[in-house]
DNA sequence: TTGCAGTCTTTACAAGTGTAGAGTAAACTC
DNA sequence: GAGTTTACTCTACACTTGTAAAGACTGCAA
């Protein structure tokens, strides 16, 4: 199974994160979650998820006459994806630049940088176990 | 001025750069940089490029009948605008669960790691001056 | 002064993305 | 069982992105 590079758009960002709260879960409880904030119709979102079908980012199984829904991809794949995307594009590819410019360039609040920190230092001290 | 979101594409991304390292330069010098990696045709980077321009992505300045351009946004900008849409998509906007996620998930190597530690170090050092 | 080399302009087109209306079918309601 | 609701399917359309061919202009070389 290749690591296969799991690209979302926009919108698919919107529907999937719906889906992993949710899932299994029906177009219109998806729809119905987005409404608010991204004013989709069901029809929009519809399309949206069957093309996510064809992708291979959603599976649906039919249920009597209602459509479930299930992420096909887990979220860290997808987060490692878009990561990769970044670091890929903005800085050739690797991640010490990516740091070095998060903390060159005030991307990082200072309390940002303390957790930083102490993440870095309990991630140490597991790996020295 | 607005902070603006500048967001590349792939084919973007590719262009922005030769531009950055050759600037002011024009279409062909683009062109012919790019042709081993894309094999992209003179049309094809000169209409990106031309759409760039339009996008506020670059500028132009004829001399005679040579069209020179230019970045209108820095390297910095482009990164930053990078980072953040990944870390806006994937991570709720938030940096932390983001790095959280990178220490957890054996995205970064033991170099890296140690790399990052000490960037931090040093940074530390000096904010505390 | 005619043609060639280099550059630019115009136009096009397929695939992908965001957005949604209209029509249909099943199911609940009275 | 007829009407209303709910969910699904089909179709469409504009905009963006990647890709490029064809034609036009211009200045230098012979």
């Amino acid at each position: 199974m290749a690591i296969r590079n799991h690209e979302l758009t926009e919108a698919e960002w919107d529907i999937i994160q719906v889906v992993w709260e949710h899932e299994p879960c029906a177009a219109p409880t998806v729809q119905e979650e987005l409404v608010a904030r991204k004013k989709w119709t069901y029809s929009t979102v519809k399309t949206l998820m069957d093309r996510m079908v064809l992708k291979g980012l959603l599976t649906t199984e039919r249920i009597r006459n209602l459509m479930l829904y299930r992420s096909a991809i887990s979220q860290q794949d997808a987060q490692r994806g878009e990561l990769m995307k970044a670091v890929k594009r903005a800085f050739g590819g690797a991640f010490t630049p990516m740091m070095q410019f998060m903390l060159d360039s005030d991307t990082l609040s200072r309390k940002e940088l303390d957790d930083l920190e102490s993440l870095i230092r309990k991630k140490r001290r597991e790996n020295e176990v």
